[in-house]
DNA sequence: CGCGGCATGCAAAAATCTTGCGCTTCGGTG
DNA sequence: CACCGAAGCGCAAGATTTTTGCATGCCGCG
């Protein structure tokens, strides 16, 4: 439930930027951290869940201990830039497990798209349903990754940090 | 402590499949899921993070809560190839909280870089010192990101998932 | 056919999470 | 200047969950 503002104090922006390294902590641990009794980082945490601050709470899986891993980073754009065009075209993405990240971006492309595949032959089977064979794909343009130096979906909450 | 290789049988796909969706759950409710008693799942997870496959646990935020929050990706091209520069040029990038996600790669572009700021003014702040003021970067371009459709670090550790 | 190695379920024990309660602080109000 | 209500905290009891020891069942191998 997304709430319009919620004002978060510094012990929040602490509390946000631990959990974003580290969620698998007790209350008690994390109450050290950001210097509050177990029971109040709770209610905080509620707190920020409900109001839709914080989204979820995932496991991040290593890259490198995911065989034959090919990420790959394409740039589309697209034919005609009607919505309905792209709702269909984002829709199939959304579906593919494959497809780790979208972003409809600004200028000469519409499109970035991560994909994570397992070896080649999935990747060019992925890409191409996906885009190749996409009546409404105009061009694309792949970059393979040859080394994700940092991966993750941290969100500076305020200006820098210290912890 | 990745180990070379471990062997992940469907259960611990499922398993998998599920924590990088939702980990915010109880051992009995993953049990439900993939069919195991709470222990064998419990051991299952420890096992899977001491192999390094489960690499951590983060919390995600809402991008939309987050305010005024600019995504941008930028397309980088360094000067010289030297391994050495490359080391640097990554360290400056890893060293600023703004920077979410860092990918080498190849092509006419040595670097795919996502950046996470609030306002244009701390998106202009932080884009010169690591892009425009950097002595060895060559070139780069910025792709504003409009819409993040989809965000996360799902990894397919198999081929297509049921559930 | 018998002997480990390995993963499981069960149940007890340990730890953590959850919640009620009283207290303090901070503003707004009479 | 005193009073009142909202908000957040720490503490501690109670509820859940996690953790671990143990016996069992299932292969694969000698």
């Amino acid at each position: 439930m997304p709430r319009s503002e919620v004002p978060l104090d510094d012990i929040d922006h602490d509390l946000l930027a631990v959990l974003q390294r580290d969620a698998d902590q007790t209350l008690s641990a994390l109450g050290e951290r950001v210097g509050l009794s177990p029971s109040a980082v709770q209610r905080r945490i509620t707190r920020l869940k409900k109001h839709g601050v914080i989204a979820r709470t995932v496991v991040e899986l290593a890259p490198e201990a995911t065989s034959d891993l090919i990420l790959a980073v394409c740039v589309v754009t697209l034919d005609r830039e009607s919505n309905e065009r792209h709702e269909r075209f984002q829709q199939r993405l959304l579906d593919a497990p494959e497809v780790q990240q979208i972003y409809m971006v600004s200028g000469d492309w519409d499109y970035v798209v991560v994909f994570a595949t397992h070896g080649m032959a999935h990747h060019n089977e992925v890409t191409g349903r996906l885009l190749s064979d996409a009546p409404n794909v105009r061009r694309y343009t792949t970059l393979f990754v040859l080394k994700p130096v940092r991966t993750g979906n941290a969100l500076p909450t305020r200006r820098a940090e210290s912890g």
